[in-house]
DNA sequence: CCTTTATAAATTGTCGACAATTTGTTATTG
DNA sequence: CAATAACAAATTGTCGACAATTTATAAAGG
């Protein structure tokens, strides 16, 4: 499925399955951001053991989903502005440079299987409908190959491991249906073209306009809902 | 001190401290790279139960210094050449992006601090005997510097808490002692001469170079010690 | 003799209970 | 009445034991 991420294996331990289903329940909003976590409550809820739950919160907590403090406990994170621009200065920097190295490192199959990704997402009517295409399956769908063609296991690890909850997390919570549909798009092909090309230099300048330019987008949605 | 992880809070439970001296064992080589983690074993050796020792691996995890696999057990991360380079493509990208944050967001009293620091780098005997500079405090102090100075949380979690400490290791178990002391030295004014300017593009490419020609040096003198 | 299967040992995952620390409440004092 | 101090409740940290899984060893079969 498009929203499944590569670094996350199925889980086993049960600890593995508890900590899906907080992910879920984090990301989704169903625990509220900035909530604090009670282990005993949990726990119950769960049905398992506290060190099991434990077990779990210690993997939200790697994924920044969470905040611990010692012998005090541990908070949903909170969804702020800052944090999302913060977030989107992270992504602009390591997702360029994933595109610079996908350029140099992709296989010519790896490329040819994207270029047919994006003819695929040409077609679907999402795209053409002009709604759901960034903010659904096509947009992570792309950033994901390309992450995956720098095969740099440190910068698969952190965008796919780490950020990567976290940005959807503020799109579900922040509500971010864009109409940067089309225009992603485009942006996406014109990328792709320079991996092609095997132009590194011109991949990363591309990604990072494309990231920058989401952030913009969203920042002047934001600016407006303030207006409101 | 100048070593000192600014995002490393005093340890306060006693998982705290053991992650701590497994840290700095695993960091200096005093328990080998690849090698299995037996937890009976360690909890006999540190004198705690196997749950704290638990959550210090988790720690450790966290820091990508060891890894683990359900119902299999942790290993010492590897030290390969491989390693090593994808941690500097990730640095290019990270600390040149804190780098035109850090141009765009520092205090002029922060600026004017990190000149003095520079000052006093000048004078120090390390500098003027051209050897340990680049090693030891003097880098190290000033990547920090400069990624605190980004104001991004984010930015400064996931090079100051998590890369820094396979930085080290690397360099530990590498042995290099490098001998771009004096040139690194002079980068470095050039970097702080462009934050103060506000210049973040320059104080961004400067920074990329910076470390690019770190991650060459390294890379030339991997080859030259195949070769003998 | 090598491969496969069954058994035993060891290791990891999970549990419930106790200890240490923090938080909330009540009583005391200036 | 506000501020502090002492106490009580709740929460987190740590422990040792048991269950589930994997790894090592030995037996059986081709």
């Amino acid at each position: 499925m498009a929203l499944d991420n590569p670094t996350l294996q199925i889980p086993i331990t049960t600890a593995d399955k508890v900590f899906d289903r907080m992910l879920h329940a984090i990301v989704d909003g169903k625990i509220t951001a900035g909530t604090k976590i009670s282990e005993p409550e949990l726990a119950k809820e769960y049905e398992i053991s506290r060190s099991t739950l434990r077990e779990a919160l210690n993997r939200l907590e790697k994924c920044h989903l969470i905040e611990r403090k010692p012998n005090v406990g541990s908070r949903v994170v909170e969804c702020s502005i800052e944090g999302l621009l913060e977030i989107y200065v992270v992504r602009e920097a390591l997702e360029g440079m994933a595109c610079r190295q996908a350029a140099e490192k992709m296989s010519d199959d790896e490329i040819a299987e994207m270029q047919a990704m994006l003819v695929q997402h040409a077609k679907s009517p999402a795209l053409q409908d002009g709604i759901a295409y960034y903010q659904e399956e096509g947009d992570l769908d792309f950033h994901y190959k390309v992450i995956l063609g720098s095969h740099n296991q440190q910068l698969i690890t952190i965008l796919c491991g780490q950020l990567y909850h976290l940005v959807r997390m503020y799109r579900i919570q922040f509500g971010m249906n864009s109409s940067r549909a089309t225009r992603a798009f485009d942006e996406h092909s014109r990328i792709v073209e320079a991996i092609a090309d095997r132009d590194g230099e011109l991949a990363e300048i591309l990604m990072r306009r494309h990231i920058a330019a989401s952030r913009k987008n969203i920042e002047s949605k934001i600016a407006q809902q303030l207006e409101q």
